[in-house]
DNA sequence: CGACGGTTTGAGCACCTTCAAGGAATGTGG
DNA sequence: CCACATTCCTTGAAGGTGCTCAAACCGTCG
């Protein structure tokens, strides 16, 4: 997608750029973990304990590893971040896609080292959050184990609702739940829900949505023809959420 | 895939009976958010503040609906469970197979409301948990949300393996990886892992695989010809676990 | 430029689903 | 206790969705 852009003319992708997904510590994870404390803007001393410098990914670098020690929880502030599971003959299946204002990295709380790996899609800043340093903290503050816990859950409704779009969706629906999905994460962050870049490749939305490459391509290629969505490469327009959004729940045919 | 199988005798399910499978409190789930609690048997009186007496479900019988107010936790005891997500236009996808020992329903932690429906598949006992009265419990002793994070973060990494099953094995492999997983199970519970019943219906289980219930026989009939169980209704023998675990892990073919 | 990764499109086919029907186990009411 | 209803399981045949293989295209970068 960094090569995309650059043809594009500033005007016309300002609300896309990495830039505008940058968020200040306070609007990005790290502040949910933060709040309980009662912390302010003035009461970062607490904070520099617990939050690393950020750090800047290339697109393609590993935040972390499978099966690598647990130590770092992550919060993006710009960029994108796709996780993924693997089996042991290499295939793998990609179960998140994380943008600005997310945590990464809760699910190994438990078995203390990466269920997941997590690779930059783009270039991409991170906070690094040092989980001993955490923990020392929460003794204190039982609040934020608590948050940790409703975070997590989201994790595990979000979960929830991709196995229900791999197990029981069509190709069609998979894909327009997929990209309604981003838009309204857009939306959220008060981006363009119409216009916006893919981060990921065609290759890894499919692999993502459980579908061929070429699947993908030959579905946006309907929506296309159908006036549904406008693509240039990654650059998306959503030309009627209201159809796409009937599909993406199953209304498509019916 | 001939009938011998159906004249099995009663005596040879012994080992199987929901009975067999009962755990007191001190081994079911409830004990993990006990432990942290430094509470021995001695300390039964915090337990009680908490639990709830343990309540029993007839097959079929929801123990919650998705989006119902979140009020309990739930520890099953005996029995089994299967919980579920579904499209507004009524399909469903089961996300979890749930046995004696386990902890039903943190996901609701975060919308504080669940998030997936709970159905008995068998006659089940299940102990619940106030959450109320576990805040409160929990507000002086921060252990127990830790041990919450830990529970939960478990339920991703299994949703993440589902994940993988759903959107890039073959139906092969997502047979072969269910009944491996329910041999593993049950032998952590020190039962029969070469020899159990499975409580899910072959539509069930089709439909936590992401397959057609006939796909489900016809793998079944193939697995037996092929001398890697014998299928008896919903009686299961693995005759060739190490095979079993190839093909679960897509070494079938290679 | 020329090579390369990412994307697009086409043709053929495999796997699994859908549709259909019969059989076995279980439960229900008379 | 039997007849009937219901649910679950099994098997067959036909068909479709999405995959595999293959090739061309485009945009970027060395």
């Amino acid at each position: 997608m960094d090569k995309a852009c650059r043809t594009a003319k500033p005007a016309e992708r300002g609300s896309v750029e990495p830039a505008a997904l940058d968020f200040s510590c306070r609007d990005c994870g790290v502040y949910r973990l933060c709040a309980p404390l009662g912390l302010e803007s003035a009461d970062m001393a607490l904070l520099e304990r617990i939050v690393r410098r950020k750090n800047i990914y290339r697109r393609g670098e590993f935040l972390f590893h499978a099966g690598q020690a647990f130590d770092f929880v992550y919060a993006l502030r710009s960029g994108s971040v796709k996780s993924f599971v693997s089996t042991d003959d290499g295939r793998i299946q990609i179960t998140g896609l994380h943008v600005a204002g997310e945590l990464l990295g809760l699910g190994a709380m438990g078995p203390q080292s990466y269920t997941c790996s997590a690779v930059a899609l783009e270039p991409t800043s991170a906070c690094r959050i040092a989980v001993d340093r955490l923990e020392d903290v929460a003794a204190q503050v039982p609040g934020i184990h608590r948050e940790m816990v409703s975070i997590m859950s989201e994790q595990i409704v979000r979960d929830e609702e991709l196995m229900l779009l791999l197990g029981k969706r069509s190709a069609e629906e998979r894909l327009a739940a997929f990209l309604m999905g981003l838009s309204n994460r857009f939306a959220q962050r008060h981006l363009s829900p119409t216009r916006f870049q893919v981060s990921m490749s065609r290759s890894d939305i499919g692999n993502y949505l459980g579908l061929a490459e070429e699947t993908v391509c030959r579905l946006l290629a309907r929506f296309q023809e159908q006036g549904l969505v406008s693509v240039h490469r990654r650059l998306i327009e959503l030309n009627d959420r209201e159809r796409l959004h009937q599909l993406a729940s199953g209304h498509g045919k019916a």
